[in-house]
DNA sequence: GTCTATATAGTGATAGAC
DNA sequence: GTCTATCACTATATAGAC
């Protein structure tokens, strides 16, 4: 895949990538993406082979950016602790400096579960959500976290409390600020609360002080 | 709102839900929604107004029934630890008996802001989750849990490692499973995960065992 | 309440000139 | 590479018969 072919490409990519972060995939006219960049909409067709190749190319395109900025979490190295908050706080700004990254993804994984995505999650997960994975067991292995939680479950509750936080950012205006937008500040201190409650999650079980712990209760079935 | 004016109108919108939660409301057509229902198309105007209306009537009516269910876990009582135990588990159990939630409600969050859902969650806000932040708040009173975490976070914390784990389904089977259907008992060993994972984050700080702690590192900036 | 019939306005995509 | 012109189809919504 070769990047800048041409200039009109580019402005294609670029205004359709607006276009279907703001309105999906099905509300989006080859029309408005053709207007957007200045083309004739035939011109989609001499560069994509249809509507959802251009889609595929615009998600793919998007999800290797910003991949390629929370990669960089790990570029430095740094203790298991540092890393966990480092991450955290990363991917709390990537959010907040990528407006597009909620719809554009969430529509991927609703819309699509993650067809075009794929590749590009892949590539994380070898990567990204590898060396994740291998921080926290290597804070296991020398003793600073506990050592009976599943790394790969750990990470999914560090990535996913952050990720849910913007992803449903309509909800949770509603439970925390009664609808209205969020005060300023709020999306970094959460930020800092996930760190702050994931280290804390991970922190060796003190054998003075035990946890609080559920009693086993009947697990109730759902009505359906 | 009457809850079954009519025998036509519980099976439009039944048909409406299945439509809408498979295919999001652009995909959908009104004859589609017709002929699931095997009424005549115009008959959905006699009911509905438009067909935003229709998919408004659908989105409450499904959020309601969610939240009732999940509205159970404090129906009985306890103490707060093995409160958010329950919860987690029942809310584990709600994504897996209502397949249908993940992309109803995701495309709502996503496509709509949660306008047509915003009744429902703000009812939703003043209730299950007014309570779930009341049990941890009581916790911390009661010394069982720690006392300098926001009980709003914490809960926002608790509720979206198990909504991202299901709303990101597509991309966790890549991340735990290289993409394939994930084994039987995921769901339930994740949804145990969340629980202990939450009430470890929660439990007091221990004097004689610190914490691991994140050095301070510069944050730096990231590229747009 | 439920239907037939249709107005009106697009939609994605293609053929082919330049 | 970029455009004009257009096809074949489908969409929501309404008027009005029964």
């Amino acid at each position: 895949m070769p990047s800048d072919r041409s200039e009109s490409r580019t402005e294609i990519l670029d205004a359709a990538e607006a276009r279907f972060a703001r309105q999906g995939f099905d509300g989006t006219t080859i029309k408005q993406i053709a207007g957007d960049a200045r083309v004739n909409s035939a011109l989609l067709y001499y560069y994509f082979a249809d509507k959802d190749a251009l889609y595929g190319a615009v998600v793919s395109r998007f999800i290797e950016r910003i991949a390629a900025q929370v990669a960089q979490t790990f570029a430095g190295g740094g203790d298991p602790a540092t890393l966990i908050a480092d991450f955290a706080a990363r991917q709390g700004g990537v959010f907040e400096a990528e407006p597009r990254f909620r719809k554009l993804l969430g529509r991927e994984l609703i819309d699509f579960d993650a067809r075009h995505a794929q590749a590009a999650i892949r590539h994380l997960a070898a990567t990204t959500f590898e060396r994740l994975r291998e921080t926290i067991a290597e804070g296991q292995r020398a003793g600073v976290f506990r050592a009976d939680l599943d790394p790969r479950f750990a990470a999914i509750s560090l990535v996913g409390q952050t990720a849910y936080f913007h992803f449903a950012r309509p909800a949770v205006e509603i439970l925390l600020a009664d609808g209205k937008p969020l005060p300023a500040g709020t999306t970094d201190a959460f930020a800092a609360h996930v760190a702050d409650f994931t280290l804390a999650a991970l922190a060796p079980r003190s054998p003075s002080r035990p946890r609080p712990r559920a009693r086993a209760t009947a697990r109730r079935r759902n009505r359906t």
